[in-house]
DNA sequence: AATGAATGAGGCTTCATTCAT
DNA sequence: GATGAATGAAGCCTCATTCAT
């Protein structure tokens, strides 16, 4: 219900404005990179003037930081709240799984942003330390997982970042229209990659 | 006096400056992306004049397209070279990640711009055409193995992403110094992604 | 409460608001020059808000032209004040020499904005025909004096130029800490000054 | 004798260039002042492209820093090749005095720029280094004839401002067309400076 | 072929000024 | 009157590309 705002108050309005920048900008540097948009370009994109931007941001490194962040913590959140602290690990995966599928074709721009990019040449310190929680996290259920014997020995690391990959790799072949990402797909997706981590001894 | 090369004849010369200035670009365009790289930059660091890139290609898109084609090529070469046509799938499967995991390994600066890096604003079709090879190809084994049971069913092409993207994410791992490429880890990974599409019937 | 100043009509509070952006410009203009300063920096040091200063002046040339004004005429008004109108020359020569003086050491800021910039650029019509109040009422002074054969004749413009220029080293030397002015300085500079104009004939 | 460079080497012609471009930058800086002057502007009255300013100049900053010393160097070394080391100290001050006035007679807007404005704001360490050297240079001779008795006691930085304060009022008024610098004039302001460090017993 | 000075359009950012609140 | 967000022209500087040598 989007009702819930109906009057808005100065400040509010100027949040909307700020927003309305990093959704444009958000935009842009999905589609040409950070160093391939012109500022004045996320101005127009925006609907205001180039020396707008610099009334909520102080230079452009600012806000494709400001744009990471944003979306970073919003992935986060998303993860985190569905997840199941408690229950058996093979459904905390799928808790895991699902709530970054569901933001990635939720906010498609947002995920493709995050993860189809190289960023390391402009994130500051404080986006580059947030990139590292969710893996953080994703580690923390696999390691827990291993000593329960569910997951494979070895490098915990290792298997979380082939997971992450497999399904950014999935992401990317569906953001580049190579497959579409039905349900069936997903569920066959996530199969797959908790078979990635899975122990599964050998038949006798 | 240039008589220190008596072996190659001038053409070879002139091939070796144009090897100079790609491996330059290459440099350059892996750590600070294309937009963010000046062709200036490049040329400092092939040591030549910059009007030179300009007589080995006609513009900066045409220099990061050759760059993009000599190491898509290459990656190809080597894993179309080691793979066993008549083999078993599994070792197939094998013969291909080694392959990869070779060039990765050899030349760590061209597989992180060729996967690492989005390309997208600025590959010509040629470029993008050379892309999808490698895909087909795996995409190819995944069918055929399909076929004969050894592999999941479902989205052939999906089952091939996940596999390319876990890669891709255990490379970015290794290249963000997050692991350390060993044996031990890329035996486990190199299993841990055969059973991404292995087909695993559910024991009774 | 606003009702603190009980004792100033509206249009005092105004003045005053006007003369604390004055104060703010003379400080900003003096430190970085006139377009070496930004607008909203004046604001910021006067404590407003930059569109208030746009009700006080029509541009930030009017406001430069303003801050010249008031002290301009403010370093006339003390030199006039202090002038004995039938005192002997070597009398007058030092009353006006204290007046700016005592102006010098009162304003420093006022005075080096005055002396020390170059402010052809920007001063209008009447803030030029003001500066040469001064100099001309100097200029009469001189002028009598040489008629009386107390000053060297020769070009009286030329000998007040002379003089102001001397008084300006002073001060220039002393705003960038070369020399401390204290009283036995300045009755020495004093001295030395009146010798640039002083009819001192060859002793037999 | 300019025929002393018929034939210009390449090296030569680019000092030609960054000379037409110093030139030209003086030219502005003296007219509109540092910060109002456009960098443009600057290549525009040098003939060139404004991107070429920066082969030559890694900003404008360091432009103006490179007028400032050119200037500085040369005005300084038209005052010490003209200085005689052993000759009485009233010729010496002369050969200072015309030695500064040939310069500003010879080139107008260097001296205009050097003296008139107010550098403060944008020169850097080596810049402000130089300014004293004309001024320790004149205060060294000030300082020898108070010691000698030819000179007043008292604060030689003090006694050398005033006469360099006095000369740059003679040329400020000469600059801004208040009076005409010749021959009668330039003799009548170097006894009247003369004066203001001579030191003169009062007659018994 | 090789050079690198020169170009000028375009990039990021600032800033004098306006205007809705 | 007072505010400060908004504007967009203009400022400094960069950079892909050209061309005389």
């Amino acid at each position: 219900m989007k009702a819930a705002r109906p009057t808005r108050s100065k400040s509010s309005q100027a949040s909307d404005k700020r927003d309305v920048i990093l959704d444009a900008a958000l935009s842009c540097f999905v589609q040409q990179g950070f160093h391939g948009t012109a500022v004045p370009e996320v101005a127009k994109k925006a609907g205001v003037a180039t020396g707008t931007l610099y009334h909520y941001f102080p230079s452009k490194e600012a806000m494709v930081n400001a744009v990471y962040r944003k979306w970073k913590e919003a992935i986060a959140r998303q993860v985190f709240t569905a997840f199941p602290p408690v229950a058996p690990v093979r459904e905390q995966f799928r808790a895991v799984w699902r709530g970054m599928l569901d933001f990635a074709r939720t906010h498609p721009e947002a995920f493709a942003f995050l993860e189809l990019h190289n960023h390391r040449a402009y994130l500051d310190a404080e986006s580059l330390a947030m990139e590292n929680r969710l893996k953080d996290f994703g580690a923390g259920i696999v390691k827990r997982a291993q000593a329960e014997g569910e997951v494979k020995a070895g490098s915990t690391t290792l298997l979380m970042e082939l997971v992450f990959g497999a399904f950014n790799g999935m992401m990317r072949a569906h953001w580049e229209g190579r497959i579409a990402l039905d349900d069936a797909i997903a569920t066959l997706a996530e199969a797959a990659c908790w078979d990635v981590i899975a122990h599964r001894p050998e038949p006798p």
